[in-house]
DNA sequence: ACAAAAGTGTTTTTAATACACCCATGA
DNA sequence: TCATGGGTGTATTAAAAACACTTTTGT
């Protein structure tokens, strides 16, 4: 992949489950992968973005790295949520091949750190992407994935679901301008639920993580909605101590 | 370690803090370790009980198998929660030496996959704690540690709390039967926090996940405290499906 | 009879839910 | 003037928190 010769390390690999959100779908990066399928004629299907780490490198900056590469964005949300390590996850001919000629390694068993990531899609470098041959697709359109990519996904949604919930985190999603109903469908589609709009500015505005600018929307055909920003400050100044268990 | 020949994978390996309660304390199952110092004198230090996996073993039943050799149990509440891999995570000499001792490689570099597990220290195997130099740590009395031990047991301790707030998982670390009391004492302890005891058995027998037994205790200089069991059945009947977000 | 922990009920406060109409804008 | 989505208030219900005394046992 790149010009320059790197010392990998074979047996541990990360990957990136990069979500974005845009026309109210929750989005994930996947990028374009060429192999040889078993007649040796050339394919294509998607894989997670993900790399082997270099020698010496850290989990972490191999996940920044990777993200970088593909989105041109640093300062990302970035939270390891598991580790794949069946020694079955490469086991299908095309995998094994596509190791082979993208490595020039006979590799066999890769155990891999799972990422999730938040992004603005509007903020991220599309150029990056298309080099990459990169898109973001409809999570409910997930393509067939290399290695078990598939259930990568499956489970960092889980965990971004669980995240949602707990810590104020769907800002990451938007741009830095939001509106509340903006947010509100973010937390709809991710959690595949839907929520009273009274109810949903009540909570957010109490729990007093947001602030309103003096901007509203232009150029829509209804009334105009103000744009708010997330404000860590006001939030961690506001977060209650919450000792209770609910189960 | 073992007198059987083994083919181990040197650059993964699983590390478990092995949780349990008893005398109103958490614990965690700290293994001692010889090693020479500087000076070339055999000294002891602890660590977690871990190991490398085998070649074509699963992450899972690694952490199984280091569980089963020195608690003697099976069926075990078993969790994975972060990767450690910081390249400097192996830099201290004593712990470079001592894994060469012990596995005749030179490894300078490990990534582990960190494990919580749940026991029942009184149902746990005692002679197979001492024969591997296994023994019962208060968490707020850990010793110096090999490698990054101390920061995975933290990691460990941070993730065993949220969980003990979202899922009825105290009971893990209780005998089979036990009083309302003692759970409540669990609570407080890992928690690091204190509660109403009317409000803690409202919201326990209310959760429905606990029913009473027709025993008491006996020989106690008090009003015996009835003995409950925790009940899954029940408690998947009739737990409810929130989406709710507290933050 | 005393000490020690078990067990119990009610009131107050807070949070969650349910629900319907007017407002500002562009077309 | 109409269609569209933004924005608001109140009443009801449910959950959490605060709080103090009686009971049963062993010594």
């Amino acid at each position: 992949m790149n010009a320059t010769p790197r010392t990998i390390n074979p047996h541990i690999s990360v990957d990136c489950v990069i979500f974005g959100f845009s026309t109210n779908r929750l989005r994930v990066l996947l990028i374009e992968r060429e192999y040889l399928d078993e007649n040796g004629v050339r394919a294509t299907d998607h894989k997670l973005p993900g790399d082997f780490m270099d020698i010496d490198e850290d989990l972490d900056s191999a996940a920044t790295r990777t993200l970088e590469e593909l989105t041109g964005l640093r300062n990302i949300y970035l939270q390891q949520f598991a580790v794949f390590g069946q020694p079955d996850r490469i086991s299908r001919l095309v995998d094994m091949q596509w190791l082979k000629e993208t490595t020039g390694m006979e590799i066999r068993r890769v155990v891999t750190s799972a990422y999730y990531a938040l992004i603005n899609i509007t903020e991220s470098n599309e150029e990056f992407a298309l080099k990459n041959r990169a898109s973001w697709m409809d999570i409910h359109r997930i393509p067939a994935l290399a290695f078990d990519h598939a259930a990568i996904i499956q489970t960092g949604l889980e965990h971004l679901q669980k995240a949602l919930q707990i810590e104020p985190i769907g800002f990451e999603l938007l741009p830095e301008k939001f509106t509340i109903r903006e947010l509100q469908s973010l937390y709809e589609v991710v959690l595949g639920s839907s929520f009273d709009n009274r109810n949903f500015r009540k909570k957010i505005l109490k729990s007093a993580c947001v602030v309103q600018l003096d901007e509203k929307q232009r150029g829509v055909a209804h009334k105009p909605a103000f744009y708010y920003r997330f404000d860590r400050n006001r939030y961690e100044a506001h977060k209650k101590e919450y000792i209770s268990f609910n189960f």
